[in-house]
DNA sequence: CTAGTATTCTTGATAATTATAGAATATACT
DNA sequence: AGTATATTCTATAATTATCAAGAATACTAG
């Protein structure tokens, strides 16, 4: 009891698990799995390492049991093994962003330095009240699909370009909470186009605002995402 | 805007705070840094390791910025660059805890399995305010002088097979919240001792309740320590 | 300025990690 | 059973981490 040896193995064990976190490509397939399972080829290919590399950090956030697997035919499924994985990392972004003084650079080249644009939960939920604006999901259409925020309208950041007016077909589509006379009086210039993608650190929403603020539409972005949205313990639609 | 250099750049900075968590030796030496700033010197006899490479830990950890450094005179030292890291390190090792098979086992062998011998935070005031038990810091005293539980007494664990009387002094000094009559009646065995150190993974309330139960003293550890107390946000003696 | 002490930097040996290609395995489907 | 597909295992090379001894640096005190 207490010896060095256990001592050792204890710390060590702990360690196996800091190690998801000690390599980017890991924690950027965490990121994905935050969204749900996907399979290693699909990983792979979201990351951009080979299929093998991909399998063995798989293999070692396996291991340290923060990732969990699931057979399905030929395919295997891996997910985060509880949502408090998605809290950790969570937590662990936030104390590096504000303490690790390369990361705010960094994340400023990655999404672009519009903090100026966004606007934050709460106020979210207030302005969706009060009518006018659109919430847009530009996160892949399966992403939406298991789970979105409540009134949000899907389009893919890749078929953003293309199918810009859907945003329009939508508020036509389903009235706000004004009244009658005030509505159907809305010009693409007074409505309000709210961003999000995954979390504060997925450049979705950004490249996506670039897009529609070139179109000179009233664009503006959650200041974070769908994970803290979920992290929040918020309402969410499927 | 978005590519892949600048994603790699803000995951590899991430990355780079996660390493300080690849390693048992640096999250032993975030343990002794959460219960206040040391030297070097102190931290490499603590830990086990040769000064040099401690210094080469601290390095890391520093450009991390999850610590930081305190020059006086020739001295240098290393203290958590905030609480949120100690908050941090309990959020990792409770979902390490929970879900890496091999960190229960590690526990056990290192601590030795009392689990049945623990009280919880809740339990400890309940049962203080209702007197017959005696609070036992057994940290070093340095680490005691700088905060613990409200109404602890300090007896370091290397002291404490020499001293234990001291624990009846003070039950005896300070009389407990019970009626008049019903004190100086406490002989030994029905005092109870509740023993605490520094946190659920501190090896030092379990080494003084194999002490002091080899005296068939009436003796419990607290489940968790004095970082956990904290975190809790309860009050803290000076 | 100099001696003394604490800390970091250099160096080098060893071990671990990362990444990939190609072989091997496991399952599904016909 | 045999083929197709997804994934892991093996082997290999390049990179990086770990650790410690000794040199170099930074500061204090006389």
């Amino acid at each position: 009891m207490g010896d060095a040896r256990n001592k050792e193995d204890l710390y060590g064990a702990f360690a196996e698990v800091g190690k998801v976190l000690s390599n980017g490509k890991r924690i950027e397939i965490l990121d994905v799995l935050s969204q749900g399972e996907r399979s290693v080829e699909v990983l792979a290919e979201r990351v951009g390492t080979s299929v093998t590399t991909t399998s063995a950090h798989l293999q070692i956030m396996r291991r340290s049991g923060l990732v969990s697997t699931r057979r399905e035919g030929t395919h295997i499924y891996y997910s985060l093994a509880s949502f408090d994985v998605v809290k950790l990392l969570e937590t662990f972004r936030s104390v590096a962003r504000m303490h690790y003084e390369r990361v705010e650079p960094a994340l400023e080249r990655y999404l672009g330095s519009n903090e100026a644009e966004s606007i934050d939960q709460g106020d979210l939920q207030r302005r969706w009240s009060r009518g006018h604006i659109v919430i847009l999901d530009v996160r892949p259409h399966e992403e939406y699909l298991a789970g979105h925020i409540p009134g949000a309208i899907s389009i893919p950041l890749e078929r953003l370009s293309d199918e810009v007016e859907k945003v329009f077909e939508v508020e036509a589509a389903s009235p706000s909470s004004l009244p009658e006379s005030e509505q159907g009086s809305v010009t693409p210039a007074d409505l309000e186009i709210v961003v999000y993608c995954r979390g504060a650190y997925c450049s979705f929403a950004n490249d996506a605002l670039a897009i529609l603020q070139s179109r000179k539409l009233n664009t503006i972005r959650l200041s974070d995402g769908f994970t803290e949205w979920r992290i929040a313990g918020r309402e969410v639609e499927v």
